[in-house]
DNA sequence: ATGAAGTGGAGAAGCTGTCTCCACTTGGAG
DNA sequence: CTCCAAGTGGAGACAGCTTCTCCACTTCAT
């Protein structure tokens, strides 16, 4: 039995403070401050968390977050009933900020230039931490958050993209899915790549968003430059199996 | 100690006839015939594997797969002494076949189909076999196999690009590793959506495609209809998550 | 009919994860 | 300085998952 309470009610409020959540036991006081001591570790934890899920994944153990913090386990699992708990600790601001990117694109008075640095800003924040896009993408934590941002989201991208088409700025057999759709892919091409080139999925951007548009003459530069056979060789080798 | 014996020597040899191979024990007459129930036993095997493999993914347990063929456990170790044989007894061929579409592709009298048709035909293996891509891409399994194929690929794929160029078909920034890569992404694209719709992959390869070309005036229409809103949400939400 | 070949599946052995427990240490109020 | 509630670390319980072994039993083919 993992959880050993059971999971009653929505699991976040609107903006739990991410500093005055996660005491355990004895709790009736939950204004209380911390020791010293103890609220020194406890933001030792958040930051090796926080640094080691966003750049290794959240499967990483909660072993190995206490190691990175220089703590034990057992001082974690004070702090953070469960690794669920951790974790959502960690990324409710995140998902908020990807919650509002959609509306700030929606502002540009530009539909293309407003498409595209949604798609731009998204990549960016997605490529870059692992945590997070899994958060998103997998929703093995913190479903309800994570489930509020799409909902809030779909109907902006829908928007971005035929404004966009209005104006015949974009290809019109384009359907709105296809964006968060490819920016799931490209970010995987991110993860991959990353150890490599973190940035080469700007190249691939760059020739989707050629792709997408009605017509064009010439084209955009790609970005950044190709993977050079060596890397790419190393990236597919290395590239981490889940299975033995 | 998961292989018993040590791996002394290459692991396969140019063609071993896959119906041969894999006896186990005091196997003095290695062309003795199997009992007729014990060769029949090794066929539901194979198809066992071969079907959960290129379904499910390499990472399917020797328990299913003996689950799966009706037989048990000790009857899969009988006759292939650990899971990468059984794996490599079964993509041998297939693997094979990927090295030789780059053969066929470097055929086509016109450079711009070769080169696409080259990638459709990547993909089309690639999406339909969960296995032989990780195998391909994460070389757990059969990796003097893998990397020989691709030793055997990279020279092709390179002339491929090169030649579509000089033709004035490709634009000029593109370098033949990101060919590897975009085929790398865009089946990691159809193993996300293969519930949902096994085929939206074609999409986004038109649409890259598309964005290939040094520059074009309308577009080749996307070939497959776009996710819809619920296929995109059950998509993700599905997306079996590794860890916890 | 007989024994060699083949079988199934319980379970050994190993891993990796989450989370608990408790003997010990430490901060800080008095 | 004293003292104890608060806090700690990390061994290990427990669960889940593998791969692979072993052997009492069954079956085939001579």
């Amino acid at each position: 039995m993992a959880p050993p309470e059971g999971d009653a009610g929505p699991r976040f409020a609107a903006h739990p403070a991410s500093s005055a959540a996660g005491c355990r036991e004895g709790c009736a006081d939950p204004a209380r401050p911390l020791r010293r001591d103890a609220e020194r570790n406890r933001q030792r934890i958040l930051k090796a968390a926080s640094e080691v899920f966003t750049e290794c994944g959240l499967e990483v153990s909660l072993d190995e977050v206490a190691r990175q913090a220089g703590v034990g386990v057992g001082t974690v699992y004070r702090r953070f009933r469960t690794k669920e708990e951790l974790v959502e600790a960690l990324f409710v601001d995140r998902v908020d900020a990807i919650a509002a990117v959609a509306e700030r694109a929606a502002e540009d008075p530009d539909p293309w230039t407003g498409l595209v640095s949604f798609m731009e800003q998204m990549a960016e924040m997605l490529a870059g931490d692992l945590g997070l896009r899994q958060m998103l993408m997998f929703a093995t934590y913190g479903r309800d958050q994570v489930a509020y941002a799409r909902q809030r989201n779909a109907p902006l991208i829908e928007k971005l993209v035929e404004r966009a088409q209005a104006a015949g700025q974009v290809r019109s057999d384009l359907r709105f899915t296809d964006v968060p759709f490819i920016i799931f892919v490209l970010t995987e091409a991110a993860q991959i790549a990353r150890h490599a080139r973190p940035d080469v999925w700007r190249r691939y951007l760059a020739l989707i968003i050629d792709g997408m548009r009605p017509e064009r003459e010439g084209l955009t530069p790609l970005p950044v430059p190709a993977l050079l056979p060596d890397e790419l060789e190393r990236t597919m080798r290395l590239h981490a199996p889940r299975h033995r």
